[in-house]
DNA sequence: CATTACACGATAATTATTATCGTTTGTCAA
DNA sequence: TTGACAAACGATAATAATTATCGTGTAATG
């Protein structure tokens, strides 16, 4: 056990410099919560399980360490479209092309789409019904501005 | 004018009909913003829009229809994760296999996974980088739970 | 081991969304 | 038509999710 998390406690240290990010205790913990979680949680879920190694943690750090694990590129976040609510009033299949930057959406007519397929095993008595392609990049805005960023 | 929009008062009282739904003028003109916004708008947007057509609409109006159409399947949702921020700490590409009603989501490795691939023209100076496929369908628990709600 | 910038915890503020409630309006049948 | 009733509306309060602020504490660096 003192091994097994001693590894952890030195992988993180090591992860955290080369990303220039302060080696914290509170940090660890959120971190490991995260990368131990089986299903996909919340901020609340990861403050909840921190919450029993840590007790006086706030739920701000929380927030604001995924915050940073996110920009960090440590961490993914699910769906680029959470926040707020976005509609799409046109009921014909079709897929999105997605600027993983501004999060503008351009639709993608159906036929231009060759759909993905997956061989492996639903999970007992799953009912596939449909698939969302999402295409993600950059926009060519959000491109110009990142590199002048640079220079 | 009266023309086109006297077609689409008919169409959609025709509309409201088929779902059981009244026929309002305020459900008419937050319709009509939802379907004839390019972008994938937001409620607020949307309020925004149809403020200028009835100033004294509510937000909570532009709220509550929204959700009744998404519940009539009149409109959809873009993504099934809004709400909170749901987190991935998985680095290497996968999919998702999700339940449309309980929304949990299952992790697909990527090797059992075709993607998809795109025929079309991308808008000018996009720079694809990758692509999330998400499987939807519905699971076991909930489709057993449907199942004896119409029984 | 002293300095300093960054991180922490507490808490207030903001944003997004939902609920409540009294009034108004669409629907349906007489 | 019109009158009854259920459903929808607008105003507003309440809740949920997230971000900002600020004084104190601690990791990194020399």
């Amino acid at each position: 056990m003192t091994q097994s998390s001693g590894d952890f406690t030195a992988m993180f240290r090591d992860l955290s410099q080369r990303h220039g990010l302060a080696c914290t205790h509170q940090r660890q913990v959120i971190y490991q919560a995260l990368v131990t979680a089986k299903d996909h949680p919340t901020p609340e879920a990861i403050y909840e399980s921190v919450r029993a190694r840590i007790p006086s943690i706030s739920l701000g750090t929380v927030y604001k360490n995924i915050k940073t694990f996110l920009e960090a590129g440590m961490l993914n976040e699910v769906s680029l479209h959470h926040g707020s609510l976005r509609l799409d009033a046109r009921l014909e299949p079709h897929h999105h092309l997605v600027c993983r930057v501004c999060r503008n959406i351009v639709d993608l007519d159906e036929p231009d789409v060759a759909p993905a397929s997956y061989t492996g095993r639903l999970p007992r008595g799953f009912r596939l019904e449909r698939q969302n392609v999402e295409f993600i990049g950059i926009c060519a805005s959000c491109a110009k501005q990142q590199s002048s960023l640079t220079t």
